[in-house]
DNA sequence: TTTCGATTGAACAGGCCTGTATACTGAACG
DNA sequence: CGTTCAGTATACAGGCCTGTTCAATCGAAA
């Protein structure tokens, strides 16, 4: 029974991959079980046989797509010792990353509302964990380490990286200019900023 | 026949709120006619006889919502000499603007993809026009002149502020952080950022 | 060679959407 | 008071989607 299964398997992979193509091409949220199967060649009964719904393909899609495209090792950063530094190395890879699968991350994040929960909880997750690793021991000072992780998440965006090389930047310059902007929030005391958070609405 | 074509006016209106009230939520990427037509209390047919499709509707919707939200005056800003005024009288008005209009703002610019082409053209020319102003005579200076666009045309952008604030920053806090990296970009000559676009590409 | 099971093909009922057509109501208008 | 016409009610044909059922293939496994 093992070339059977190997037949099974194939037909599984078929169908992943069609949802991948259309996840980042289209969307998650223009992707229908309907579209999936017929990109695959593939009935929509057998898409049902493997999968429940399209929350269960897109867990599937996420993990396939992250074996295709391994991210930068975020763990890696935390044996740079100081800020400036450890921000330079890790956007400076997160950015090329994003120059390498970023066409294929825009459609997908752009549907973030359409992730299953779960899938969003835990994208959360982690880039609050990236930010810790960045901060190293700069987090949580008071109200410098809020301005900080703000900064950190900012910077550390897709959206960042099109931003700014939509406006005509490199990949490089683009990263540069984002670790400044954290290097910068964490050794300037900005004036103006000193105080408190002002009463003023958010 | 003065009364009869309040009453046809008054209908129109009641649509396009409807569309704005679904605009501003569920974005225009999930606005029907027969949501609106719903929405306003109107039979389908007569949401027909006011528009001939969802295009038409965006424009009557855009316009009816800006009249209401007024956006900051950037031509006012020219009259302000230097650039780091600029940038945070030009930033501080934005960010203030998000503030009270970016939860109705976000699903429609989320789903800038459904925009009709010549909104979203009236749009990127609105944001370059912008761009322009707070630049004032610091843009068009060559290299430094392209990455101060990009930096601009980036701390500008409803993101940029909804990144922050989400981030935990206040609105004045985000605005004045935004502000510093157009002024930094346009003071500091960043090293290994001096010479021409590295090849790699982006 | 027979059995098992993954996959197919066709069909159904239901949902929401589109654009169009018909006849009807009711109120403003002259 | 009768005409006009914006809006109503209802319907149709068509599109794409969902989830489910049934019988029919077809190939690997025993």
């Amino acid at each position: 029974m093992r070339r059977r299964a190997e037949l099974v398997d194939q037909t599984r992979l078929r169908i992943t991959e069609a949802a991948v193509r259309l996840h980042t091409t289209v969307g998650p949220a223009n992707t229908s079980i309907a579209g999936i199967a017929e990109v695959a060649g593939v009935t929509r009964l057998t898409v049902y046989r493997h999968f429940a719904d399209l929350d269960e393909i897109f867990v599937a899609c996420t993990g396939h797509w992250r074996a295709l495209h391994p991210a930068p090792d975020v763990a890696a950063w935390s044996s740079t010792p100081d800020l400036p530094s450890r921000a330079r190395l890790a956007i400076g890879e997160l950015f090329a990353w994003y120059a390498e699968v970023g066409q294929d991350l825009l459609p997908i994040y752009r549907d973030i509302d359409a992730w299953p929960p779960r899938a969003r909880e835990r994208r959360r997750a982690e880039a609050s964990a990236m930010a810790d690793v960045i901060l190293g021991d700069a987090a949580g000072t008071g109200d410098l380490g809020r301005r900080l992780r703000a900064v950190v998440a900012h910077a550390t965006s897709l959206f960042t990286w099109r931003s700014l090389v939509d406006g005509g930047l490199t990949t490089p310059e683009a990263a540069e200019l984002a670790a400044r902007w954290v290097i910068d929030a964490g050794s300037v005391p900005v004036p103006g900023l000193a105080g408190p958070p002002e009463v003023r609405a958010t």
